[in-house]
DNA sequence: AACATTATTGGAATAGTTCCAATTCTCACT
DNA sequence: AGTGAGAATTGGAACTATTCCAATAATGTT
């Protein structure tokens, strides 16, 4: 259940983008924070379907679209993988599990993205950053996600 | 025109793989390096076309993947794009320029690279990291040159 | 030379995403 | 509350990038 400040975030930022709160973007956004993870288009789609049936995926990719432009997610990408969706605003860089196919958050220490900034030569302005690893972890359940 | 010490490595590097050197292979190979971009494979496949008319797109997708394989060149992948490959084996990001569409190779210094894994839970281990830019060159307030 | 293995090929198939034109919805203004 | 303009949604077609496939060619080994 999306909560009322949630709610009134999304309509805020939507707003102010110049775009419209709708019931389907706000379903979009809802089962993207119910499940903290990073979906494809396609799992959101599925997703949505449950509470949304008549939902269309072409929709889906345009609610998407909403969303990141309005700043409440992100696009992740992997080598020859679909695009990705993630909700969580803070610094963060990703871990790609191979062997289970899972995403992990992984925190980036405020000094540490003044470092990264710090390589570009200074006529270079970046506007985003992109920090991913590919690997496997261990002991998969003794290290939860950081979530906010 | 390929060196021979470029020949011999790329020769050493296939076999170690298990591959063979082929013409194919060597030529696409030699177009990546001659010009040291990141080409598409589309791109790639134009380019060899001219010394090498009658290769094929397929060719040329299993040419770059075996040089993938046996680590000469790596794939490179931004949001919504398709992939690029990229010649430069030394530890280094690379900065989107939606300018000009170029992509610049940043180096990477050690101790940085060793601080990127430090953020990394113990029982994660990374077989590869990616870090990407994407920005502008060139300062906002800055008038474009027009050239070329 | 015969054989087994590997590489190349064109074209078909697939996956992911975008486009399009028709329809429906929303909101601002009467 | 009704009207109209603009925005959102829709299904399906189109598109792009990539992979798959089965036939053919090349290669290296015995
Ligand atoms: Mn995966
Ligand atoms: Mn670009
Ligand atoms: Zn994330
Ligand atoms: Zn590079």
């Amino acid at each position: 259940m999306i909560s009322e400040t949630q709610n009134t975030t999304l309509t805020q930022r939507l707003t102010d983008s110049g775009l419209r709160s709708t019931p389907h973007r706000e379903v979009v956004y809802q089962v993207i924070l119910a499940k903290r993870d990073h979906p494809t288009a396609e799992e959101v789609f599925d997703r949505v379907k449950v509470q949304m049936p008549t939902i269309s995926l072409a929709t889906v990719y345009n609610c998407l679209d909403a969303l990141v432009q309005c700043g409440l997610i992100k696009q992740v990408n992997f080598v020859r993988e679909p695009t990705r969706y993630c909700p969580n605003l803070h610094e963060h860089a990703h871990f790609h599990d191979e062997t289970t196919g899972e995403i992990h958050d992984i925190g980036i220490p405020a000094d540490l993205m003044a470092r990264l900034r710090s390589i570009l030569p200074s006529d270079y302005t970046a506007l985003s950053i992109d920090l991913s690893f590919r690997g496997s972890a261990r002991s998969p359940s003794t290290q939860p996600d950081h979530h906010d």
